[in-house]
DNA sequence: TTATCATATGAACAGATGAACATATAATAA
DNA sequence: TTATTATATGTTCATCTGTTCATATGATAA
């Protein structure tokens, strides 16, 4: 017959209590979950690493990537929100770039993982 | 009226295809994405957090995290399958730890992004 | 003004995902 | 053997997420 109060016994008593007091706050893991959240999608993987080259513009981005425009503007917005990419105007044409070197960082050590 | 073709004019030719050039095999791009797809989840990033400071037992992981086993044990799984850590045996305890630096590396720079 | 281009937004739908529940396996003890 | 403990697995379900379609906004040109 199943426990039904999943009422676990500690094993390991002084472990779990020495762990307990090193994990960050749970706020700072959930933004850290939300911040990879954003990564774990390919279309906006593809997104960021076009950026990585150079600016582009959101028809170009659609273009390059064979995306409708409408999916490109939708994930760049997630991205502006994650302040993943930043943009400037010029006229009726919007160019995206990265807004700093952490996400090419953060990139760079996926990559070495993946590439094993 | 909709251009329903989306038919994109190519803004910049000369970049796009010099980005296209550059961008890695979708193949690469989407095991990126699986890979933060993983970090992307807050019990996961809860359980690798642990693991950073020492190896425990899936019933003290479930203890320390407040989950039920069976959450941790599937969320494990998701992580053996993505090779973020490792297990060893001692009779029926199983002890998880991370596989490499690899996830400390992503960890602690993500946290650099979270913590500004 | 109107037309067109570049981008953004809102709604709806399909597919993915994480948790809970029940159950199964594997290892040890009685 | 049976009972118990530690962990794993399968299924269901509610929720989340990304895309498409239709439409809106904002900027420039005629």
């Amino acid at each position: 017959m199943p426990d039904l109060n999943e009422e676990y016994l500690c094993l390991h008593e002084d472990v779990v209590n020495s762990v307990k007091a090193q994990m960050p706050p749970d706020e700072i893991l959930y933004d850290l979950a939300e911040l990879y959240k954003v990564f774990g999608d390919t279309t906006r993987i593809r997104i960021l690493y076009a950026l990585f080259e150079s600016e582009l513009c959101v028809n170009d981005m659609a273009l390059l990537l064979g995306l409708s425009q409408t999916a490109v503007s939708h994930q760049l917005r997630v991205l502006k929100n994650n302040k993943l990419v930043k943009f400037r105007k010029e006229g009726k044409i919007i160019f995206y770039s990265l807004s700093d070197d952490h996400v090419k960082s953060i990139i760079s050590i996926g990559m070495e993982h993946v590439e094993e």
